[in-house]
DNA sequence: TCTGTCCATATATTTTATATACCCATGGAG
DNA sequence: CTCCATGGGTATATAAAATATATGGACAGA
């Protein structure tokens, strides 16, 4: 071993020392023994091999009998990107990771508004992986929204791609019943049939591909001070921003966003960005809806 | 090392080939070299390993020249759960980690509708959770949206929670100027300033503490079987479900849910659901916004 | 038939980690 | 002030894990 490649876990736990460091401000040789279930010795190395890596970063304060991050810090064996942190933080919220796998020791209080109920059938997602990573068609037993359909019906999809609205997972495919590309909510999907041939290939969904031009900007109501705000909040140049949105997705976007209806009759202190064009906006979606 | 335990780095081995053979259908031995940065003998021990750990698991399949999961798979490693993949899956799509630190080796192609812009600065987040967790009072920077304040302006605020409305972060804090517990977006805050002692704990932000009962239902306007859908996505029992909110999350939650309105009154195929008791729902967030 | 790509395994060796022991500094309890 | 619990460092011998290097097998496609 060369001086200086690490170890896949060793260059773990270093990164663990200096993420607990950087984010909680401290930390303890029993820590790496209860994450990693070394030794006391080794735990000693670690932390010895963390400091000579990243010389400034690490200083023991005796008073405190812990290690504390040094005054320099600069980050050597992770970005200093607020999401690694907040990533997890989120995911402990949401209870989607157990307290012990976590790398938080004292996380802060955290409420998420709205967490989603786990509600994805674990073999449903495998064999819609499957059908899509092999080309094939599957059969789904899917309760539709559509009132010509109050019951679970299966039907032939050939999926292609997968979609999230920020809330629920969908799978885009193309049906063989309807002849359209579509959206399958996961949950939706109550059971798995057996696969065929690919109806047709995601190359040909057009929505999909197309992308559309979303121009926002700050709600015109809102003082010109406020809109410089929302103007900021929403990294907008010139007072306007364009998102380049799949037309298959826009709807979920603009659902998002608030701008399915025309947001300028809006409170503009709730909602605080309008599109810059409605009508046109307003139109491509129902396009997609059809 | 006795029999049933495995050091930590095997059983991440371990744990990533059921991941592949789980989720991706099968896994080669160069994965694990690539992964892990091991050597070959020891990515052949690791499958050996696997094998005896979980017999029924994995398969080496000559033809396709891999192993893939066998018919009676059952985890031993990893929990079957959606999410492992999902979560993994989103942030990929989103950039949140790189495509070589993630587990999945063909993710499908995916789209998230908005994803957001990573605009919290790492150096906020890191001192107003060291003020959090030392339980004092900081300084900051704040860009508000009052009208009466359209320049950032320093104010004290004393944190005691995270908030996340599906969308930004923010802190829950005491503001030391405005003498109230308030939300602090943290991409809104620029700068941090001196600690100071703590204004009021976190457990006298009554909003915080005070939980309001939502109940849903399906939107009336929908066909009946149509209702029974809605209610079976939202896991309501007898057509309604309650979600418990505490009072300073509940604009976030109503907005996420489009019942910032009275919902009755939109279009029911896109406005799935509607609160029981609107007034009472309104009157619940407008007394919070105050 | 040849070749490239998978995989398994044996041997000697190196690296990593453990068990066990003993030592130091600090701060609070008695 | 002494005692001791807590948190940390380190030395030695040993065990475990992983490597380098090499040999061999099975299969698909040219």
């Amino acid at each position: 071993m060369t001086e200086g490649t690490l170890k896949w876990g060793v260059e773990r736990r270093l990164e663990f020392i200096e993420f607990r460091l950087y984010w909680e401000g401290g930390v303890n040789r029993s820590d790496i023994i209860e994450r990693f279930g070394v030794s006391v010795p080794q735990a000693s190395k670690d932390l010895t091999l963390y400091q000579e890596r990243a010389p400034m970063n690490a200083r023991y304060d005796k008073s405190a009998r812990r290690y504390v991050a040094g005054e320099g810090f600069s980050p050597v064996f992770l970005r200093p990107d607020p999401d690694t942190y907040l990533i997890q933080l989120r995911q402990l919220a949401e209870g989607l990771v157990a307290d012990g796998e976590s790398w938080l020791m004292a996380p802060p209080v955290t409420d998420v508004a709205l967490t989603p109920r786990r509600a994805v059938d674990g073999a449903v997602l495998r064999e819609i992986l499957a059908a899509l990573r092999e080309g094939r068609s599957v059969e789904v037993l899917y309760q539709s929204m559509n009132a010509a359909r109050p019951d679970p019906v299966w039907r032939r999809i050939s999926p292609h791609a997968f979609g999230h609205d920020g809330f629920r997972w969908h799978v885009r495919a193309w049906c063989h019943d309807s002849e359209r590309f579509k959206d399958f909510l996961l949950p939706r999907i109550l059971k798995m049939g057996a696969q065929s041939v690919l109806g047709r290939p995601g190359e040909e969904d057009e929505m999909w591909h197309a992308m559309f031009d979303l121009a926002i900007i700050p709600h015109p109501g809102l003082s010109v001070a406020q809109q410089a705000v929302v103007a900021r909040d929403f990294s907008m140049m010139g007072g306007r921003v364009v998102l380049l949105v799949r037309k298959a997705m826009l709807f979920y976007v603009l659902r998002r966003l608030g701008l399915l209806e025309d947001a300028r009759f809006k409170d503009p202190h709730i909602q605080h960005i309008v599109a810059e064009d409605p009508i046109k906006t307003a139109e491509a979606w129902q396009l997609g809806q059809r």
